[in-house]
DNA sequence: AAATTTCTTGACAGTTTCTTAACAATGTAG
DNA sequence: CTACATTGTTAAGAAACTGTCAAGAAATTT
């Protein structure tokens, strides 16, 4: 129930220190010691909240902000001991959605942590999201809580990526998902142009699912949507 | 078109200091002198955020915050000169949505301003998300949010340039464009001055959405338009 | 460690879309 | 009305894209 929050620290006290903050306070945690398999995480264990350190003077930190804006909203706070007014502006444009100063206090951090809940929340409400935790239409039934996955009543298994891209389109339904827009979801934003994988899994999905009808269709040089 | 902000805050220096910064980036700005003007300010003036000192050890600033939030989402921006630990987390619990110890640089206030601009934006956006981007007239809608486009109640299949150019005219419903201006705009800026292509587009589209009606309108000599 | 499942890649065939060109139809000016 | 320019239509080849299969790599389970 509780949130699931990311914190990605090279140093690793002061990442030890943040995770037991944050689980002491009920949060789920995951950790990343580095940049870059921090932002490969991200995709496989789609935290609700990042709280980062980008390390300055280097400008990974900052690069990382940038590169995650591209496909995803999720809130950003970042840390920062060379706590520079340039800094903190400099991450706040580039996407970060708060900037505290380290040291600091255990407590404030919690603060800005509920708050960026508070935020997530209302963006939620205003959505409308949070009363529809199932797709069902024309037989093709996909529960995300529960992870399962029916067409005209049989059950379906289906790999990690399969639902990742069915649960993705069923969530749009109606709309045209580009290829890019699903390869950046599902195998995460460092992926080049090549949709081949992307093909064979939809196919995958197709043989699977489709006795007869057709749920998923294609948009020629756009994407695909589910009907 | 600039956003509206009051400005809370009792010592007049910082006051002054505040709204000249405001300003200075363009923005609209309201100032109260003490807690209840302020306060009853914020109904005839509704600025879209509110940067609030809070004076602590009072507990006055915590109060209005907490009044304000039974029946506002306004945006609040706390500053505090005691930064301590206590101030910051008791503000935020009230309704806070962010906090700065004085004294602050101006940079990183307006950072944090812009920061606010963006929450409320996507707010704003998620509100609105159903409703609003659709082109729909006489029986032709194009859903610029799922791309599809439906005439007469059919859906119509078009292809990614056949779609390019419908919703280019739906966008500027009633104006003319020029045939060089749709060339441009969908097969980029170094296109010669061959319509041929744009004439057979334009065939197409007629073909698959015009059973009786006619939706695109040609102005001889100069492009095409939408009823 | 073996077996099973899942992921990824590359090749290739089939399909869709794009582009060109020729010609027909329409509009315009003298 | 004729001649010319502009626009609409059609068809066919070229290009790009998508679906499918199979084989090996990687991950997971037994």
């Amino acid at each position: 129930m509780k949130e699931k929050i990311m914190v990605i620290d090279l140093d690793r006290r002061s990442r030890l220190f943040t995770e037991k903050l944050l689980k002491g306070a009920g949060y789920e945690v995951v950790t990343a010691k580095d940049f870059s398999s921090g932002y490969s995480l991200i995709t496989t264990a789609q935290p609700q909240i990042i709280i980062l350190d980008p390390l300055f003077p280097k400008k990974e930190g900052v690069n990382l902000i940038r590169a995650l804006r591209e496909w995803s909203d999720c809130p950003i706070i970042a840390l920062s001991l060379n706590g520079t007014e340039r800094a903190a502006v400099e991450l706040m444009d580039a996407g970060a959605d708060d900037f505290i100063r380290k040291p600091f206090f255990g407590e404030e951090l919690l603060a800005r942590v509920r708050n960026c809940i508070k935020h997530i929340t209302l963006i939620e409400a205003a959505k409308g999201m949070d009363t529809e935790p199932l797709y069902s239409k024309d037989g093709l039934t996909v529960d995300y809580n529960g992870r399962t996955v029916t067409a005209d009543g049989e059950n379906i298994h289906l790999t990690k990526n399969e639902y990742k891209i069915l649960s993705l389109l069923c969530r749009n339904s109606g709309k045209v998902l580009t290829y890019d827009f699903i390869m950046k979801s599902v195998w995460g934003p460092q992926t080049d142009g090549n949709t081949g994988i992307l093909r064979v899994n939809i196919a995958n999905l197709r043989k699977k699912l489709e006795k007869n009808r057709n749920y998923i269709l294609t948009e020629n040089g756009i994407g695909y949507r589910i009907k």
